[in-house]
Formats: C-alpha cells, structure tokens, sequence
DNA sequence: CTCCATAAGTCTGTAATAAAGACTTAATAC
DNA sequence: GTATTAAGTCTTTATTACAGACTTATGGAG
C-alpha cells in the first residue's frame, strides 16, 4: 500500500508541498538531521501518533528523502537519502528565519559551531556573478 | 476570532512549522511572492476552499507574515510584510531542491533571469569564513 | 531451538479539520 | 440608491488525526 504518489505539478514549490507541507514532516526530518532513525525514538521525541508516524515515515521513503532499511521487514532504520541530506540549505534557511522572526526580542539562538569553528553565515540568494537577488525581483518566480 | 496562537517551542523549526507544516500555506506564499494580493486570485490559483483560504491568511497574518490592509473591513489586499519577504530564501532553497530532486531526468528548471541577467547560484550553507557547511556536521542541530 | 522482551505496526472509536458549494455581507461603481 | 462583485460564513459530507489497546515479528539469552 503505497501512501504517496508524487505530484504532477510543474512547479517545483507545488511537487515540494505535496512532501513538507504537513504537520509532522519538518519534523521528522529535523529529528533525522539530529541522527534519530529508529521508529521509536521518533515516536519519543515527537507528539505525534503511531499510526501517524507509520503513514509519514513511508510517504518520506516513497518521496525519496529516507530510505527504510531492511525494506520489508520490521525493526527497521530511517536514514536520509542524498535528496534528504540535500534538504539541508532549505532548513537551514528556515530555521534562520524562525530564529529571526518567531522569538521574542533578545532571542539569540544557540552558538552553532561547525567543525571549522566558526559560525554558520545568513543563508543568501546569490547570482551566479555574486550578486545578492532580493525578493521582489519577482521576474525569479515566473513558472 | 485568533486563527493562530504561536508556538511555545525552543526550536525555530518547530515553531516554523506551525505557520509553514500545513498543505497550502507555502502555495499561498508563493503566489504572494509572485504579486497575488487578493483573496479572489487566490482562490482563482489554488484548489482551496473559501473557508480554508479565510483560515489560512488570516492566520499568516496573525503570525505576521501576511498583512491585511485594511485590517477590519472587506476587500482587504494580503502583502508580504518584511517577515514574510525574509522567507524568500528559504523559498528558493526549497524550489531548487524540488527541481533537482522531484523531475524526472532531463528536467531543466525554467530560466531564471535576475536583473542583473545572471541566473540564481545554487543556494549554499557557508560559515562566517565563507567554508562550505555539510548536513553531517550534526553539531549544528543541537537545540 | 525455544522463549522472552521489545520494536514496529495495525485497529478501533472519537475528534478535529478539510472539501464543495450555497448563502450572506459589505464596498465600490454608477 | 442600486447593481455588482469581493470577501467571508454556513452546512453537509468526507478525510485525516488522535489516544491507546492490541498484534506481529525480530533478535538475544539460555
């Protein structure tokens, strides 16, 4: 029984929403980032419920962003794919913009090191040349 | 009548995730970035209810990155406020993982000009240093 | 090999949210 | 003022979520 069929949508935005866009996704895909990749220890770390947790585990694999393994077969592992690791600018961003917007004034979130020991930059929209693109250059969203 | 009350969470995804984790809040925004401001051309772009749409932007004003003007009348415009503006990286971050990842192959994304007639760079995590950061430097998501 | 503990998943009844579309209200054009 | 139409509400039906008990299968201890 397959819990997703992927959208024909032409927009990238549209098919990528038929994926994130629900209650627990985000979520769960924080938690893989984090390492938790057992079925029960997403269920520990999330409010959510099991039968849930069953349904949103196999759209992601259907989806291509974690890969069950053994595939049929119980006590299973949920890791991210390359396409899932490659989610890592877009929660990046978004956690950026929550540390920004979603907490009270003198929010400083977390230090984050990285293993050069500096600190992560604000995600920017680039031109190739460099140059920085703004949102209401709106030609950018022309589909 | 509030249609959002905001997350208490200590993490900037999990609170994100109350205003984006849902089926059409990023189609919504996405039409906003492309200059759609009333209720009816919503409507007209997007296979959502009256009553959910009514939902939806009045909650993304209550978590302020719509804005309604005027506030309580009808006929009312909904615009990005600067919150909202600030999602367009992750917007683009989001929109180019979809065209690498969702499109069967051969798929190019439509060309994108910015008004410099530069293409958008693939969007980048980099530290303060300006080193690339990858999604297994785990440290990063400590909360 | 058998049995046990437990990880993963299903099932059931109830509650919340969404869909479709008719209906209502109010703002603007004339 | 009246007509038009944008914005929003209401009602019914359908989908999805929830809590928690129950089932199944796997890996380890003996």
């Amino acid at each position: 029984m397959r819990s997703f069929t992927s959208s024909r949508s032409p927009c990238p935005i549209g098919r990528a929403s038929r994926i994130l866009g629900d209650r627990w996704s985000l979520l769960i895909l924080r938690e893989a980032f984090l390492g938790v990749n057992r079925f029960e220890d997403f269920l520990d770390r999330l409010p959510i419920s099991r039968a849930v947790l069953t349904a949103r585990l196999r759209m992601l694999a259907d989806a291509g962003v974690l890969v069950r393994d053994p595939p049929r077969s119980k006590r299973a592992t949920y890791t991210l794919t390359e396409a899932g690791c490659d989610l890592f600018p877009m929660l990046t961003a978004l956690r950026q913009w929550g540390d920004r917007w979603l907490f009270e004034n003198g929010h400083t979130p977390l230090p984050i090191h990285t293993r050069f020991g500096e600190d992560v930059a604000p995600i920017m929209v680039l031109t190739t040349g460099g140059k920085p693109v703004v949102a209401n250059d709106r030609i950018l969203w022309d589909d």
